[in-house]
DNA sequence: CGAGATTCATGTGAAGTATACCTTTAGGCTTAA
DNA sequence: AAGCCTAAAGGTATACTTCACATGAATCTCGTA
């Protein structure tokens, strides 16, 4: 008995011991990050590499709002990271602070719409541009048509030219159609002592051509195509930042050109290229190192492309979690190898149906409200927006027309993201 | 044997329902004069 | 009488259901070569 305690006493000494090592070489060790903020999506740099062409267009293009004209309506597409936003965020910055020193009546609205909290409907959208021109709308209660009223009038008293610039506007054309664009777009005429102009962003190339023509003609006013940076350019901004993000002497030169090597390989996408710098860097600091390493990077390219991938799922509704379960579930399946007879498991297509029976099955095990073919039809193709899974419409002939559902997700995931959906629908 | 009809499984649009919120209104109660 | 609180009534958006019809190629049927 006193031996056992002793033993403890040992150990727990011991293991204070490790901690006391583990902080002291914690504290011990160089910082690694200067100012992390630098490397964080939102942060709007001084100097934008790269893209000087970029902001002198939007810049000329909306400069008329500094006369008091209306600018015309601006429409910018490129891929993710290809510095979309932030070129208009500083070209909107410079703009607005001109037009408040010189007290030039001017109004910015900026509404992310992929936010999902903040708008996927067209209802949402205009209550959060209400709100950001300090009108507060109930959220419920009041019709759509109501609300636009109240948005002529809210311009309307602004008595200036109102820059609403709608990032990310192919997730809400998606989600709510178009009408919400035609009707802003219509909303110019009726005013008298106000005008408006709409600056959209998108990352979907394919998604206005649902758009009705006449909305597509009016916001097309102007046009601005943003490519990808090269890997050269990517370098070249990763290096301006690192410089501010990190201590001297604490990236590995190898560091920053794999990196890059990284982002340009999907398709030049900045923002990920700092994602993972920043990525790495954590990773580093964590494990004590007072270097970034190479190896860093990879592990942090491992990491970031997961993180992703569960955020989206854990953020879903039970429902689609549901979903998103059987979809998986159904679609792997256990195959007998004739010759060694050994079961491996592949991976194939599922069904509606089948999603659909085995959705139903764990709904009423678990006691939750199962939902009509209908709505799961519905969810499916949302959870496909979502970029989770993939599907196509196939007519097997005789035997029907289904959609052929695979799961989006790296292999390596699947494990993972099965246990994370049984732990968060509680399914032992 | 081939053209056209049939069939299956589910896609898809429209309309209806339940629910969650929100405002307005009508009492009913309190309070101050 | 005025003020204030509360509950009921009347709106709306959203998520979901129900109903009805649309799809499209494998399969079937049947007339014809």
């Amino acid at each position: 008995m006193e031996h056992a305690i002793a033993d403890l006493g040992v150990q727990v000494e011991k293991k204070r011991d490790d901690l006391d090592e583990f902080f002291d070489e914690f504290i011990n060790s160089k910082p690694i990050f200067n100012d992390k903020s630098v490397l964080q999506s939102n942060y709007n740099p001084d100097k934008i590499q790269h893209r000087e062409d970029y902001i002198k267009d939007i810049a000329k293009i909306l400069a008329p709002a500094l006369r008091k004209e209306r600018p015309s309506n601006l429409f910018i597409y490129g891929k993710t990271g290809t510095g979309k936003t932030t070129c208009i965020n500083h070209v909107l910055n410079k703009i607005s602070n001109i037009a408040h020193t010189r007290e030039i009546p001017l109004e910015v609205i900026s509404i992310n719409c992929k936010l999902k909290k903040v708008a996927d409907t067209e209802y949402r959208i205009i209550l959060e541009i209400l709100k950001q021109l300090g009108r507060e709308m109930p959220s419920t209660g009041i019709s759509t048509n109501e609300l636009y009223k109240e948005l002529y009038d809210a311009i309307e008293q602004k008595k200036r030219t109102v820059l609403l610039v709608l990032d990310e506007i192919d997730s809400l054309i998606k989600k709510a159609g178009d009408e919400i664009l035609y009707n802003l777009t219509r909303i110019n005429p009726e005013l008298k002592q106000a005008e408006i102009s709409i600056v959209g962003i998108t990352n979907d190339l394919t998604v206005m051509d649902t758009v009705d023509a006449r909305v597509k003609s009016s916001l097309n006013e102007e046009e601005l195509v943003f490519l990808p940076y090269n890997a050269v350019q990517i370098q070249d901004i990763l290096g301006d930042r690192a410089i501010m993000a990190f201590h001297s002497e604490v990236l590995d030169e190898e560091v920053i050109p794999r990196c890059s090597a990284y982002a340009a390989r999907e398709h030049g996408d900045a923002r990920r290229a700092l994602e993972l710098l920043r990525f790495a860097g954590e990773i580093a600091e964590r494990e004590g190192s007072d270097k970034v390493l190479p190896g860093h990077i990879d592990t942090a390219d491992k990491k970031t492309e997961r993180n992703r991938i569960i955020d989206v799922i854990k953020s879903q509704p039970k429902q689609f979690q549901l979903v998103n379960y059987a979809i998986i579930k159904t679609s792997m399946k256990e195959k007998h190898n004739l010759v060694t007879s050994k079961k491996t498991q592949i991976i194939e297509p599922t069904t509606t149906g089948a999603v659909y029976d085995y959705y139903n099955k764990v709904a009423k095990e678990l006691g939750i409200v199962t939902l009509s073919l209908r709505r799961i039809s519905d969810i499916i193709i949302e959870l496909e927006v979502l970029g989770l899974i993939n599907f196509k419409i196939v007519s097997k002939g005789r035997y029907g027309r289904t959609r052929f559902i695979s799961v989006g997700l790296p292999k390596t995931l699947y494990k993972e993201v099965l246990d994370i959906l049984r732990e968060d629908l509680s399914i032992s």
